[in-house]
DNA sequence: TAGTAGATGATAATATTTTCACAAACTTTG
DNA sequence: CAAAGTTTGTGAAAATATTATCATCTACTA
């Protein structure tokens, strides 16, 4: 369970077990790699070659047992506990994300979040309890959280991100456009909405048709 | 201008372009491309080969001229001249990206919004004019729009993006876990926030400082 | 004006990722 | 039960991407 697997592989497996849950809940009970690879886009030899890392988990002339392999997947991406995680920012997009769903899916739900206005700290919004931002660090402590999502204008989100470290957070996912300095310990994920829009338009104009 | 670049060299050209335009504002007139590898976090040697696909834009012993960069970069990124988006579907996502304010450092705006729901339709929020979903297709061809964002449920996604395609659009971006199928010439953009985060968490877990 | 520090651009070396293609292993069918 | 038909797992090749190295050029100093 401790492979170490390449990071593009890496990066595919939580498509690969939404798909498989979806396939679950249709009763479907096998699959092979070309309809596999169909249904998410990616080469069936790549599909194949990411799932052997983990060992061989088809089977030859038949294919891979979907409940099986949704088992598996279920370890391997932390689905069988369920992760807290907290939010800090509740602008626009942080309400967005407070009200989108991440536990239908996936084991995980936002369960603190964090905001500087005083008429949102101590209510509870969308089921979640809303701490005061100064608080941070301690109560990611007490909580243990180790995930947090900043929602927050990019000037403050170095200083928030600091703390978040300090109180034990181990990866950030980043909704502003700067990009964080972190120990090597901690993992950042950025979601740069603009910069999204932007390579798509580059494509778009640069490589019509491919 | 019609160099083919490397994939992942344009998907980092947004943020050099975001680097550089913070720059220009704080009137930095000389960058080196060790200095701009710390703030963008990408190996210098990496922005050095970026750049150059277009051409020698540096000078030896110097640097690269900020201002000449952006310049570049505004015509390369297509930011010299507005596009416009369209939006469909204003759910919590939506309503957020609709007052996420894209302008402020692109030259993108959401000019259209589309939704299913009576009592959205035919008002305008945020500035953005809101429209009956059932007249998408038309609309994007009189409006010539041709980037659509879609936030709308993912068992409806695919045939709302047919339609788009049908009206014109010719770039997407999809919130929804669905993989979308599109003609050869159009682009899909995936932001998958439940995978993005699967993926954090998977990282924390088995690439334990790196 | 000569010497030096510092920086690019280009090439080479390395690493990572994807794809091809096929033997081996399994299932299905008659 | 044997033959026919599938489909995996994987070695090898190809394609992409990153990193290292260095000759060469610029700016600056004295």
């Amino acid at each position: 369970m401790d492979i170490k697997i390449p990071r593009a592989t890496a990066k595919r497996l939580p498509m690969y077990y939404r798909y498989l849950s979806g396939l679950h809940d249709a009763k479907i009970k096998r699959i092979s790699s070309s309809t596999f690879a169909e249904a998410v886009q990616v080469d069936s030899a790549t599909i194949r070659r990411d799932l052997s890392y983990f060992g061989a988990l088809g089977k030859r002339g038949y294919g891979y047992e979907v409940d099986n392999l949704l088992d598996f997947f279920k370890k391997i991406l932390n689905q069988d506990h369920l992760t807290n995680v907290a939010l800090v920012g509740l602008g626009n997009l942080g309400q967005a994300l407070l009200h989108f769903n991440f536990h239908k899916d996936s084991n995980v739900r936002i369960s603190a979040a964090f905001d500087i206005h005083d008429d949102m700290i101590n209510t509870v919004q969308s089921g979640v309890p809303v701490y005061d931002v100064k608080d941070l660090q301690e109560q990611l402590r007490d909580q243990q959280i180790e995930v947090v999502i900043f929602t927050v204008p990019a000037t403050v989100v170095q200083d928030l991100c600091d703390e978040a470290v300090n109180g034990g957070a181990k990866g950030i996912m980043n909704f502003t456009s700067k990009r964080l300095s972190v120990p090597k310990n901690v993992r950042v994920q950025n979601v740069d909405l603009t910069n999204e829009l932007q390579t798509l338009i580059y494509f778009i104009e640069h490589y019509e048709g491919e």
